[in-house]
DNA sequence: CTGAAAGCGCTTACAG
DNA sequence: CTGAAAGCGCTTACAG
């Protein structure tokens, strides 16, 4: 329609030639300028300085990719983000990245289901490396840092395969954690709301409270969702066990099982029931939940995995690199707490 | 350490030459081959895309980019990232980015104070456009894509400078839509819990209710957090005046709002107090909070700015954009329903 | 210290 | 239809 009327013309950046013939100095000089390692006089590198400065140039990332061979772009691969822990990660990974020197190409995918349909995208923009984070696992990861010819680094959870890398909570030993703070405070009657089948925080957070127990307690799958974990709590409080201390693979189903709890059944949470949780998620400083859980520090995670990810580009690590956080308590209401009590990791939530 | 070990030798990937010396064409036609409108031989064709996946080979997108001058990249600025309604956005976007075929380079910024420390990243790897959302806004957006020379797109929230493109829900229609529901339903005091001063959001919601109302409703500041809507909803409470119904400029507050009338007052939102907020974040379908609130559709906001976006990088639309998308009421039970209500632009809830 | 030159992996007129 | 050649904006040995 309106195609007489003058066009946004998009404002064609400098270039290092453009520098070079307005400091009068080659446009070697001026790369080398800006490619800190290069050798250029007091004199031609003010001249330089200046011209570039004039001309608001800044050197094409994506040029220099291709000559040296590092995009300094890393993947991070992104599923079932809608938890907000998982956004606290995403936050922490893109500001570790960028303080690195690296900048974050995102792939937020539904779910992992669909990691198959974006390795090309990856391959694509010849990403250095890649961070996943994802609460379901289905792909070769192994295959996948193969075929793409880059290291990947697992975040929060890890694969069943020997040689990929991955930071992880200590999970075992955050289950432990918690029975043994409500072993303290008397609790008998014992649930463990799982997350999904497959996940190794799942089954390691559920391997590390049963260790620590006396006997079995009841197991159901919440799915990680607050939908399932609400509806795990209904059947265990409806069941024939009713438990007295529930223990959830994640805050998002400890927020569930307080709701139902209150909602369903009229009991409260760290009253009538105790309920733990895992990550320290946001909400769960929230008046309504005020959930005692476990603390998965998604900023030291984040770090490592970065810090990893990092050595293993600069070949200053051989993989795999697998490492686990320690883990700590913190104890706000969620749960009877065990009178005098003291224990290493374990933290009372302060003020209030 | 074990330098002696072999290393990961990062595997190097085939290039167009690699192609086209396997399949006995020249490197031209290989690139013409994965570029469409090239013309290529049928047997020619068939050779190099048989050679092309023995190799496993796929065209560098950085390469492409230097000599195209479209990197096919985005950036997503997003600051205050942690309520879940801009989680939701950011995975909207990147799905409708790919689905443009273009790629998401994330800038997850704590605040928007911030967003000068990004424009030399942003630069650097020459993307094609940028999309913004964030609560605040404080820099002067046209300036900035001048300075880069791309077009920039505002999402959810708009800035008073003229030439500004954006997307963003018909606040003044979402006020009103409330206040209109909250009129028939025999409320008589009002109060809205504003977000920040000088977001448009806060604001143009804010008079929409206003100028659907017979008096000026109370009016407090949330913050847009959970602790500033907690402190809001107390300071009306224990005022002179405690109103019956209260609208929030976004659903965080909306939470803390029902969650402070319960915890602090004893009050229940929906029987006592109506209480409804805005956006429709997952939280609001949980069972603690049932809420009321205006839908401002994250999904079709991320399309329509990726579909801008698009068209503005396609010469198919000069700037200034600026869309009003039609939001609408979702009743659930946080508020009280006005007997046989029934309107435009509202829906009840279905099921439960 | 500095410039000329080659090359990174592509795309795109331009001849044949 | 197809190949040779130039060029995108850089970096990096290599001579001077």
């Amino acid at each position: 329609m309106s195609k007489g009327k003058k066009e946004p013309e998009r404002t064609k950046r400098p270039t290092s030639y453009d520098v070079a013939r307005r400091a009068g100095v080659s446009q070697a000089a001026v790369s080398r300028a800006f490619s800190k390692r290069g050798y250029v006089g007091a004199e031609a590198r003010a001249k330089i300085e200046a011209a570039a400065k004039e001309l608001g140039f800044r050197p094409n990332a994506l040029a220099r990719s291709l000559i040296d061979k590092r995009s300094r772009i890393v993947a991070v691969v992104i599923a079932d983000m809608y938890y907000s822990f998982y956004v606290a990660i995403l936050h922490q990974i893109n500001g570790a990245l960028r303080q690195a020197g690296y900048q974050t190409l995102l792939f937020s995918i539904p779910s992992s289901q669909d990691l198959d349909t974006i390795v090309d995208d990856v391959g694509d923009y010849r990403v250095d490396g890649i961070i996943m984070v994802s609460a379901r696992l289905t792909t070769d990861v192994a295959r996948m840092s193969e075929a793409l010819g880059v290291p990947i680094v697992l975040m929060n959870r890890y694969a069943d395969q020997p040689s990929v890398n991955f930071v992880v909570p200590d999970d075992h030993q955050g289950g432990r954690l918690v029975a043994e703070f409500m072993l303290a405070a008397g609790h008998h009657r014992f649930a463990y709301i799982a997350g999904i089948e497959g996940a190794s925080t799942s089954r390691d957070r559920g391997d590390g409270f049963r260790a620590a127990l006396p006997s079995s307690p009841q197991v159901k799958a919440g799915d990680f969702s607050y939908e399932g974990g609400f509806a795990a709590t209904e059947a265990l409080m409806r069941g024939p066990a009713p438990p007295d201390a529930i223990f959830c693979a994640s805050d998002i189903m400890a927020w569930a099982a307080i709701d139902a709890l209150r909602h369903e059944f009229g009991l409260r949470a760290g009253r009538d029931v105790s309920v733990i949780g895992y990550n320290d998620a946001a909400e769960s400083r929230w008046r309504n939940y005020d959930l005692t859980t476990v603390v998965s520090s998604p900023d030291s995670m984040s770090h490592r995995a970065v810090e990893i990810l990092s050595a293993l580009l600069d070949r200053e690590a051989t993989p795999p690199v697998q490492e686990r956080l320690r883990v700590h308590l913190k104890v706000r209401g969620s749960a009877r707490v065990p009178s005098d009590y003291e224990a290493e990791n374990v933290e009372m939530e302060t003020g209030r």
